[in-house]
DNA sequence: TATTGTTATACTCTATAACTATA
DNA sequence: TATAGTTATAGAGTATAACAATA
């Protein structure tokens, strides 16, 4: 007998995630941030900062694109960059207290976000589908392009 | 006691949607598309085509970013466009048989792209996951945007 | 007036290549 | 030479506003 026809699960991830990746969006805009400041300022405060290179690595975008997002952080007052007297070549990035004002208004939005799409979910089936999506990830992650931590 | 920590499902969701996502752009794009162009496709063949406006929703986005996408797969040999005699104002969108072709390598690249995504997952869980999704991205559409279909 | 679609314009995110500064 | 980061440039995807064509 034929395998039951089930709706391509790329297609459906990648649908939810567009559609709560907008309202995501909306929810960090109304704020006053996006979705790359939000996870910026998450590395910045959640993890000792090395250097732009692993700090891009952990958002999963390129140097170059930090630097542009960061210019940007920059202008608004979020950061500050300066040279690490140890070795000049490295730029200490830190949080202003406008950035960390940001960071608890995302936070904010971002824990109102989450709670919003676990409704009707039980702490087990929160699990589930968190170790569904990892190992999905990890599926497509095979010696490949790395996740972003 | 308290809660335990877990990681917000949000984070998770984005970061593996936008590694699974980045996989399948590549997977794609060897085969000469792109994420957008794959929905047009989708839904032109599997959809009656009442109309562009209808064909945006199918695919989640604006009127305006259709008519990007369709004057590229146009210029492409990939669709045609001509009026329709009983309305004038509704533009009849066509497969050519190159649009047919792509359609085909793309569905072969996009079936790849889930088996690789399901390996190591049973039937069961599959839809476990599926159930799980599609009762996330109701939570975030009650009454706001619609999920493109 | 309402509907269908296009054009014009611009923004965000991302990337690669070339460059500067430092080691 | 190698490493850290920036600048310059570009491309993809998306959006809004104004417009033309048709009903």
């Amino acid at each position: 007998m034929p395998a039951p026809v089930t709706a391509p699960i790329g297609v459906v991830l990648a649908r939810t995630a567009k559609t709560a990746g907008r309202a995501f969006d909306q929810a960090l805009a109304a704020a006053g941030g996006s979705q790359p400041v939000w996870q910026i300022l998450i590395s910045l405060k959640t993890r000792p900062v090395a250097n732009q290179r692993e700090l891009a690595d952990a958002v999963g975008i390129q140097g170059a694109t930090l630097t542009h997002h960061l210019n940007g952080m920059e202008t608004a007052g979020l950061v500050t960059r300066r040279r690490d007297p140890a070795n000049r070549r490295v730029h200490l990035v830190t949080l202003t207290p406008q950035g960390d004002e940001l960071f608890l208004r995302l936070a904010s939005a971002a824990i109102a976000h989450d709670e919003r799409m676990r409704k009707g979910f039980t702490d087990t089936e929160i699990a589930q589908l968190a170790d569904f999506l990892h190992r999905m990830a990890a599926n497509v992650t095979e010696d490949g392009a790395e996740q972003p931590s």
